[in-house]
DNA sequence: TTGTAAGCGTTATCAT
DNA sequence: ATGATAACGCTTACAA
């Protein structure tokens, strides 16, 4: 038999609320010797309060949803324990959900932890369908959530993600300040936000440098190593391209392998430029170039913002966090020579 | 205000019972006309059982916790995601843990996740003592509970880990096939049972080869990329050696890291087998030689063996699994001419 | 087939 | 300073 209140109630010869008194540290109105008396015999009996029965009543459960698409996107790792870190400072738990950036699942997810009743959710989407179906699913019970990474311009949620257009710009800039002009560009899915405001970003760059923009020099994958290697291929056999962004590192690793495969020598023949920082892509040879995100930090930040949220009860107005995101200067770019 | 269940009875001119039991689907005793009328009520409402309420009664909460070191270790990724997958076919959800192989963390997170009422545990512990304290905690309330990775040859608890002092036995096994015998060893945290194993299988593959055992040879570091630079400089600079055995892939990196600069080329100069075959870790110029841990499975399986034991309710017999490694030859190692 | 009522382990309200 | 008791939303005997 697990023990309960009423055990130590009885044991102590006082009522439960007496006990429940002195568990949730009401100071006033308790006497120091019952409390002593009653606090010995919790530790006697080591008694812990039932979090669920508590959570029935309070209609709170120290709990939080995230909902990512794959923990096993080399992404996610830091942004999970960034997330963990703080919600385990509040006392927090979290539960960890994989949707594969499937819509089906993601609403699933979204509607089980209302069930599960968790006190908020961090929530990556990836269809833009989705946000729309959140809102109502979301908003009924007014249920604090915080967008991470994508979609959060909207405004409709809080939200935390880099500033992906200016990082598109810096990482565009950097290229063109390396002589390149003809820099392909490989993009996440279109209908990413994240994906778009990094190509808006590179547009703009490549505006002021006064160099048209050609849409055959844009290819959208799928953020996935194989996609990388794919477009890049595509990419590399149609034009001369002497540069290569990529809009995250798995991608740039695939660029990396279709460069070795066509003969061609990184930053020698093709400079690029990649998109995370993701740890361990400086293993590679040579050393990828690319655009920092503190998705730790991002991690933080997202849980922060979403307890303000929660202690404050509702209706916050939201907020939307953009980071800084800085290149991380490496071996796979070079000043273009003829 | 949420809706519950009373709603739905009032609603529909029944009691909270029958309610209650076209929701649980308890199919002996329900008018058919009935049903269908709650039913549509639910439908309309959208109604959701309370979890919570219901957890109070049944004793269950569908929720297990998975408590391991650190998500950011490459080898974490895959495993959860096995684990949830597994979980979620179950209609179960799960809490992750980090806790840095910290002692404290772990024993914390433990009770933690007893009184959030988890169903079962799974636990990849780092610290030896931990595992007496959790027999104390864990056994008390008869909480199932899996170990991962560590610590399984016990046979306190059930426990799923691969055959490591075989594969151990393979990588050396590997290594002296291609006539090395000077073998650098680079292994775990000496208290972790994983590593000890491997180690034994490592001595068994020299003693069956007739080559004695050199103490000179073995260095303890802490499964990391740097603390295996760290090794890989010292073994390299004070001994002969022409082979190195990393106990995991990280620190078969650093190898690499230590190798370039001391101007040894890989593997010309020096053989390296690693452990775990990580992700991405094909990246590597020359790709890794190492072994393969199906670490997806393993968390599959750990968590299989967690549902059978909740299902059959306490008692059951502990179940040891171990999967057998496999040897995956890339372009680490080589044939030592001379 | 359906309903009444007890109870799960707490906290909150109102007395005393 | 302390205690009775209702309430949280559900499941489950037991009755009808």
């Amino acid at each position: 038999m697990t023990i309960t209140i009423k055990d130590i109630a009885r044991k102590a010869n006082v009522s439960i609320t007496t006990v429940s008194r002195v568990i949730n540290q009401k100071s006033e109105g308790i006497g120091e010797s019952t409390r002593k008396k009653v606090l010995a015999i919790i530790e006697e009996l080591d008694y812990r309060p039932n979090t669920i029965a508590r959570s029935m009543i309070t209609k709170q459960t120290n709990t939080i949803g995230l909902i990512i698409p794959d923990i096993r996107n080399p992404f996610f790792p830091e942004l999970v324990r960034g997330v963990e870190d703080l919600a385990n400072q509040h006392a927090y738990n979290v539960f960890l959900c994989n949707t594969d950036g499937d819509p089906k699942r993601e609403l699933e997810y979204v509607s089980l932890m209302k069930e599960k009743n968790v006190d908020g959710i961090i929530f990556t989407y990836s269809c833009a369908d989705t946000i729309h179906q959140l809102e109502e699913i979301v908003k009924e019970r007014n249920i604090p959530l915080v967008l991470l990474d994508r979609g959060v311009d909207d405004q409709k949620f809080s939200g935390v993600s880099i500033h992906n257009e200016k990082a598109g710009y810096i990482a565009t800039k950097h290229l063109l300040g390396h002589a390149h002009t003809k820099i392909g560009c490989i993009t996440g899915p279109a209908h990413y936000s994240n994906s778009k405001a990094r190509l808006n970003g590179y547009m703009k760059a490549l505006s002021e440098a006064g160099i048209s923009f050609d849409q055959e020099l844009i290819l959208a994958a799928d953020y996935q190593m194989d996609g990388g290697y794919q477009a890049a291929k595509t990419l590399l056999s149609k034009k001369a391209i002497t540069a290569i962004f990529a809009f995250n590192d798995l991608m740039a690793f695939g660029v990396y392998q279709a460069a070795a495969e066509l003969g061609m020598t990184i930053p020698d023949d093709l400079s690029v430029v990649g998109f995370d920082n993701i740890k361990y892509n400086q293993l590679l040879t040579p050393k990828l170039t690319t655009i920092e995100q503190s998705v730790y930090e991002m991690g933080e930040i997202s849980a922060k913002i979403l307890f303000e949220q929660i202690t404050q009860g509702g209706d916050v107005k939201n907020k939307t966090w953009y980071l800084e995101p800085s290149l991380i200067l490496r071996e796979s770019t070079k000043i273009l020579e003829n």
